[in-house]
DNA sequence: CTACTTGCAAACTGTTTGCAGTATA
DNA sequence: TATACTGCAAACAGTTTGCAAGTAG
């Protein structure tokens, strides 16, 4: 076996993840196939995977995020439900580089804003004052 | 007085910074001026001063930094000093959104790779080894 | 008098690490 | 048999909070 049992379960947690899930969140949910698991050997292979390009890593202030999608692309968290989608409406072809001051490794963009979901919530909760 | 001692001093401080120095780093500066003042009041005042627009907050996975600069622009954090410098030299203007279904709040842009010095000092180090 | 602010210490959160034992090549 | 990995508990770093005392309007 390539990986330990416990990194394959992990992989394959991120891997059919469809949101971008916490070290906390794929600890809970990797323990429905291994309940002892520790949260420890959560995050040591999180980090083992993320270095090694098998998943990505998103920086949030309130803790890291995992990604399956590894290509560069963009991320927008919504501020009211705090979940983090995907973004790929975003032309990141045109972005023009006037300088070339710093040899860049990498650039990441991310937004943030309100989600389809969170607006349809918002203005039903509107509706429902103005009716009182 | 519009705002505490403590507070004047703290939001003089991050104007008067060239760098982004995180809550540590402005503590030890402030210190200079109010020698006793304690971190949580620059941790307090930091979180005022940013949320009420003042300084604009930086998000990094090892603290968050603080910018005098409040208007939106771009940050490049080297690899080998870990310092941050303002990138000003990627045109937003040409960002293309192709999707609106998000309520866009804000968008960051962040960059990593080395910067001019370290890629000086890498240039002089492999030459040193060379020569030996 | 009231609302706000401070310094201090303790608490909290996400993450890492030391260790002794276990699994794997 | 040597190396890598695990679970556990303790440690760690950045940040926040409860509190009693102090300050400003």
């Amino acid at each position: 076996m390539n990986y330990s049992f416990q990194r394959e379960k992990i992989l394959e947690t991120v891997l059919d993840s469809c949101d971008h899930p916490n070290a906390y969140i794929i600890h809970k949910r990797v323990q429905k196939k291994i309940p002892n698991i520790s949260l420890a050997t959560v995050y040591r292979n999180l980090n083992f995977l993320a270095n090694n390009g098998d998943i990505l890593r998103i920086n949030y202030a309130d803790g890291d995020r995992f990604d399956k999608t590894i290509y560069p692309h963009c991320h927008i968290r919504c501020l009211e439900c705090n979940n983090v989608f995907d973004f790929n409406n975003l032309d990141l072809q045109n972005l023009n580089f006037i300088d070339n001051s710093y040899d860049i490794k990498s650039i990441s963009i991310n937004l943030e804003g309100i989600c389809k979901n969170c607006q349809k919530r918002r203005r039903e909760d509107l509706n429902g004052t103005k009716r009182k």
